[in-house]
DNA sequence: AATCTGCTATACATTTATGTATGACATCAA
DNA sequence: TTGATGTCATACATAAATGTATAGCAGATT
């Protein structure tokens, strides 16, 4: 008794709730505002549960809308994922591979390796997915990922590529202008630079460095490449990969003995994208560049 | 650049891979034979890629048909998921849950419970999936899950509801015949009944009771239920829940100081079910029933 | 107050998808 | 061999979905 609902009509839905309009919805469907009107309609009529309160000005979600959002959204990343294991795939390394990262990795530390990876394989596409958020893989927003942590779920294939190593760094201007800290309780008399929402990273900071926490910061931004743009401007001390702050000179390490951080990194992958060459190489490429990138540098 | 292949034909893609045929295909999903054709050229144009090589006798699906198969079918899942939360969302106890356990909890636990449930809720319809395989939440082929192991996965809800006891039993009527064996090398001068595949739980067994080995067994099956069945026909010694055993009182335990094997029980399901409240009436049901099965009887 | 803009809803035309009917070919059984 | 059955492919008719045009309404702006 399979029902008879089209799928189509879920991504239609999902426009609608994006946008908040039947007319914003066809716009950004290349399709036209009655045709979204009667798929919802139609949606609403087998679900029979109403899924907007229309209004002249938009329509509001209702309750039920909200609750099968996730799923829908789920569709549409699965029906993405098929769409780029389905094209290319006739044996050599074409198409496009999704890999979501930290942003500071994507930003600092993946571009180089990725155009070198291009250079090899001109046919490869690839979508950077700049995200600390961690539960891609499952909801297949993305076919790589570079983690911070080891994976918890085991239908993936997982490589585990170096640890990177976290400081405190501030640029040498800021350090000239205000002073290099001495001791933890010298961070009270600087500018601070965090997280603005608390993170599971945060407060596990702030036991051993009972300084660092949201309310001392002087600048708050959920966003690692931020904070890093902040250190580099000289905004003050932040945290920051030893790896990245090595190339720049004038980024100076503050408190090397009082604060050492370091996070494990992993590259996973979804165990049914190994047949394809395209995302093996990828994966590969991907752990060398890593284990590069953490590999310890000899002291000079 | 969102594309525009129609998500409508996965399903189409699915009963061909299904039946093997486009007439077929047609047949399953109520349309007609030209109507699936053009349903896998469309798809095949659109990723530029064979998907079954034709012949008169039938379709055989490429590589890439193998490939992209499992993405669909977690497509189908999540629609057929989708569907079960918007239905029935009024409020009240209403719609369809889909609980899948272990078979032999399944069909002889369950049952009375389910039916309990349904008395007080005459508008809840309740879909019972027996299997014995692990991963079903997550590809949204079950609402609820009843498990013998911990979830590994966060973004569930899992309340432990006890465990349940394993020992070796037979009937009555086997052991006048045979004798009730007094150490675990008259084992081998038994029928024992075991499961056909090695499963991780056999290799703990056999950690535990050397002879219990899949060599060893007269009779291998694998279905839980259908090792019950054969230990309440007296064909020999089996694994079974002490629980369900001790129902029959002509169902004699063996060896108990040899062989004992605990399987903590957990009931499971996906965190965004937890709003709409025939999940959570299913869940708190299901948990308060494991509870009594895996409850200690006193000895009378 | 009047005008403009943006939204939904409806009537009608058109395009698109589906169904019907049939042909060509292969396989199996008598 | 011959017929029966099952398959896919194609031409044509029909049904269904979409697009076009427009009306009606609410809020913002002048």
């Amino acid at each position: 008794m399979t029902s008879n609902i089209g799928w189509e009509y879920y991504r239609t839905f999902l426009a609608v709730l994006a946008e908040g309009s039947l007319s914003g919805a066809a716009r950004a469907l290349g399709i036209t505002q009655p045709t979204v009107g009667r798929h919802i309609s139609a949606l609403e009529a087998s679900f029979k549960q109403a899924l907007f309160t229309r209004s002249q000005t938009g329509l509001l979600p209702t309750e039920a809308a909200l609750a099968i959002r996730g799923h829908a959204e789920l569709m549409r990343s699965t029906a993405a994922a098929l769409e780029r294991m389905a094209t290319g795939f006739e044996g050599g390394v074409t198409g496009t591979v999704r890999v979501s990262a930290s942003e500071v990795i994507g930003v600092e530390v993946l571009p180089p390796m990725l155009a070198q990876l291009r250079q090899v394989h001109p046919q490869l596409k690839i979508e950077l997915v700049p995200t600390n958020r961690v539960q891609d893989l499952l909801q297949r927003e993305a076919d790589i990922a570079v983690r911070m942590m080891p994976p918890k779920q085991d239908l993936l294939v997982a490589r585990r590529a170096g640890e990177v190593e976290l400081g405190l760094y501030a640029h040498l201007d800021y350090l000239q202008q205000h002073g290099m800290p001495v001791t933890p309780a010298d961070l009270t008399r600087h500018a601070l630079i965090g997280f603005d929402e608390e993170t599971p990273f945060l407060r596990a900071a702030k036991a051993k460095l009972p300084v660092w926490t949201r309310e001392a910061f002087s600048f708050r931004i959920d966003s690692d490449v931020g904070q890093l743009a902040l250190i580099r401007a000289g905004c003050g001390i932040g945290v920051c990969q030893s790896a990245l702050a090595r190339r720049d000179a004038r980024l100076l390490r503050v408190l090397p003995e009082h604060f050492a951080y370091k996070l494990d990194t992993w590259v996973t992958m979804h165990e049914d994208l190994r047949g394809s060459p395209r995302y093996k190489v990828t994966f590969d490429a991907l752990v060398l560049c890593l284990q590069a990138h953490t590999e310890p540098v000899p002291e000079s």
